[in-house]
DNA sequence: CTCTATACCTAATCAAATTATGTATATGCA
DNA sequence: TGCATATACATAATTTGATTAGGTATAGAG
C-alpha cells in the first residue's frame, strides 16, 4: 500500500533527517525509518519508501553511511549506521537546516508590511 | 550579480514565502521581494530572481496572482498583488507549511531512540 | 565612461521528490 | 486454504523546483 495523504515532506530535508534518526539510534533499517518518522510526527510525515531508498543510497555513495545486513525472521534486514565521516556531517547538516527552519518561520510570522 | 552564499532555501517554500510577503504588503514587484526577503531574514535566505520570476509566473497562471505594471523613475516595475482566491490559498499554504515546518523541527529535536 | 544598483527575463541543467511498479516472506483471520 | 495486511527491500519514468548561466535595459555615483 502506498499512503500518503500526510503533510509534504520539505524538500531537500530528507537525508538530514536520516541522518539524524541515525544520530539517536546507532543503527536503523529502511523500514523501521518510515514508521519511526509517522510516529515522531503523529503521522504528519510519512517518508516514502521510493524517496527513502535512493536518499539512503546516496548517504552510502557519499562516505556518511555504512551497512551491514541481516537475517530477521526470515526476512533481511538492511541496517545503516553513521560512519565517522557521517557523524561529524550530522552536525553540519542539522545546523544549517535549523537556520534554514527558522528564517522561513521568521518569514512567515512577519506581520509588518516592509517599506 | 548572482549573489548566492546564504543559506539556501528550503524547497518547495518559495511560492508560499511569495504570497505571504503579499499578504503583508498588498502588492510588491519581483526586486522588491527578493530584498525583502534578504532583510527580513538578515540575509540568512536569498531568494534569487531566476528561482523568483518562474514561480511568480506559475502564480499568475494559477489565478492567485494579478499584475500591473508601472513606470517608475524611467524603469519598469511589474506589481504583484493576491487575487480573491490568492488570499484564500495563501492561508491553506501558510498552515501546511507551517505545520510541515514543525513536524521537521520536532524530528530534528527528538533526543530518543525509538525501539 | 565604467561600475553598481535597479528591474525585468529565459534556457539548460541538475537534484530530489512523486508516481507507479516489482519482488518476496510472515502473519492474522475467515 | 486462500486472501489481505504488514514487513522489507528496490527501481524506472516522470515531474517539480531550484541552480547555473546567461541576457536586456535604465539610472546614478564617481
Amino acid at each position: 500500500m502506498k499512503t500518503n495523504e500526510s503533510n509534504p515532506v520539505i524538500k531537500g530535508s530528507l537525508s538530514t533527517i536520516i541522518m539524524k534518526l541515525l544520530e539517536n539510534n546507532s543503527r536503523m533499517y529502511g523500514y523501521e525509518m518510515t514508521k519511526a518518522v509517522r510516529e515522531i510526527t503523529q503521522n504528519k510525515m510519512n517518508i516514502t519508501e521510493a524517496a527513502l531508498y535512493p536518499a539512503l543510497h546516496k548517504l552510502l555513495d557519499e562516505g556518511l553511511l555504512e551497512t551491514t545486513t541481516e537475517q530477521v525472521d526470515g526476512r533481511m534486514r538492511k541496517y545503516y549506521a553513521l560512519t565517522k565521516k557521517g557523524k561529524k556531517e550530522t552536525i553540519v547538516k542539522i545546523d544549517a537546516l535549523k537556520d534554514a527552519l527558522e528564517s522561513v518561520q521568521i518569514l512567515l510570522n512577519s506581520k509588518l508590511g516592509n517599506e
